[in-house]
DNA sequence: CATGAATGAGGATTCATTCAT
DNA sequence: CATGAATGAATCCTCATTCAT
């Protein structure tokens, strides 16, 4: 339905904008250009529209993350592009960013309540990414997928973050290979325990 | 003031469960035994009240990381002891990991408006580390401290909200040293570049 | 808008009986029968409310005195006309005259920092009347139009507040021509000092 | 006792300044350089306060008036006396002055509830004056004491507003004889209608 | 007598949600 | 389907008053 993805669209606009607490829904229905009851029409009320757009939110990065994935085979190589995946969406959306890294910690139903499945999805690409490098014995055996994907997760939001709060962007190309090299090389010269 | 420490005491046990947006000064105010209106005598208003509490509550992070610091020489230990004190601190204490990990979030005015000081200077603590590690030529010369800091501190809040959100709470021992070996050793068997 | 006026015209009840600091929003709905929220459809908060109510009875006022005048020609006449219509007013309609006599001096926004156009019009009506006066040789050349403009008004508006803090009220017809007979031709027999 | 009027003339003060809705206890007590706690060892509630202090007020206005009034005789010389010296009061002690021109008026109960035998007195005063002169002939026999005096009152009392109100203040002794001149001789050049 | 910390009732205002048009 | 006026529960904050010290 046109009108309701009109509705998400400026859901979007105005949460990343105002953040959570601020976010009135007269102030989206306006940004949507249509009555505040009208929104009623299309979402139950204000937690089912929040809860509606952070799945189309998180559809849209899953989406763009896979397609980068693609035709990438070498599980380094994966998690360079997903890193750099995710930056680059930052950048090009912010918006969109802006949820994930800002609004979504903003509720509490997202925190608690909240079953997030899509979450779950993107942490699992991640997941999946790290467990075929230890399976194809590039990555060390000891690596546990569940903790560094969450790891890398906090990273990569938390540089995000960042960003998005800066006055003055710069590119986020840079940061992205600076944390894909700790992450692959380490931050030691040598090893530092030679197993 | 000790009444005024009861406040902040009964603040943060409320904020922890309840989260920013559902904390009223009613709730805070059952929770220290006091009356509302005493709320008053100590804070001039309820976003002064948060800004008081997250700074004693940076305050203890910090005083508890530069203690477990304090003996640590070399910047390997210096890190892998400031990832493990952070998450053991998460362990001890969760009312007060939850207030960075969760509320502090929820908040626009700390995302935005308050000049996050002592958040700057937790991080000024891990820029510190890794600076001092690339000097004395144990850490890459390309590791970039800003970044890198940034990027540890968001793996480590969000492992810890991770933590703090799940059921059944396993150690973060492990979680710690996994961790810093990614960090300090990277993923790869060998060095991804040799460079 | 007609709700608009009923607010307004509730308001007008509800300071007349209870004054300004004992009036409350919700009183004010109460009275308009319409819930408190729908009160600030309408106007602002509470200080714009009380600016346009008082602003309406404003104008109602010099509406009428105006309106009276208007077939009036001699100075004296016009003197007359104008106690005796304020006064006539008060009877008629003791509510508007409570909002002036009462309610006007019970806030201290309206005696120092709201800007009183209206009352200014007010006075300047009074004036009009004695400068013509004086310009026509009717009133003494000595008479001051400002001072004695300010002075009858506080003549009428104390009579009003007497007469509406009676038990029993008396007709203000003969106060008006009591006070205007002082007026005109002074309280001495002979002129006190022959000029 | 000393205390009592030393907290009096600290209300007196801080009335004046802050009018009646603005002045709390709290501003009162400092200004006294006493406990909040403190005045209620001496006024029963606020409300005491206020009417303890209203009739301090006017009996410091009723001793200035009698004792000017004392060395004159002729009704034309007490009134122009009774005039200059409320006026010149105003002058010499504002703050006494806006007791009786603002905060009276803006407490409805002294208006309403408060028998206000002092402000009879006053008026009285006035009346008596007004009396003597109709008595001896000097004044019209139609003229009304009650009436007369009221607007009497209320013009001193506006023009005595007026001044308070604004900025530069001129001097109010051309405003008492202009006064008294309408008063005693009427603003007509000859008589409006001869008797 | 004096204090001032504590109280808690009371009031202005906001905003998600409803429903008559 | 769409509207937007109306609702009223909910919450922050103030301040007169009390009372233990």
């Amino acid at each position: 339905m046109a009108r309701q993805d009109e509705i998400l669209r400026a859901a979007i606009s105005v949460l990343a904008k105002k953040g959570f607490q601020h976010t009135k829904i007269r102030d989206i229905a306006k940004a949507a250009g249509v009555a505040d009851g009208t929104i009623y029409l299309y979402f139950k009320n204000k937690d089912e529209l929040l809860v509606r757009l952070f799945e189309e939110v998180m559809q849209r990065v899953l989406g763009i993350l896979r397609k980068a994935l693609e035709k990438v085979t070498e599980p380094e190589e994966k998690l360079r592009c997903f890193l750099h995946t995710h930056l680059h969406m930052v950048e090009e959306e912010p918006e969109i960013a802006s949820i994930i890294s800002v609004v979504l910690r903003q509720s509490t139903t997202f925190l608690t309540e909240y079953e997030n499945t899509l979450f779950v999805e993107y942490l699992r690409l991640l997941q999946d990414i790290l467990q075929e490098g230890v399976d194809a014995g590039v990555f060390h055996s000891g690596v546990d997928p569940i903790i560094t994907g969450r790891a890398l997760f906090g990273a990569v939001d938390e540089l995000a973050l960042a960003w998005l709060m800066s006055r003055q962007k710069s590119s986020l190309e840079h940061t992205s290979s600076v944390v894909a090299d700790m992450v692959l090389n380490g931050l030691c010269q040598s090893l530092e325990r030679p197993a």
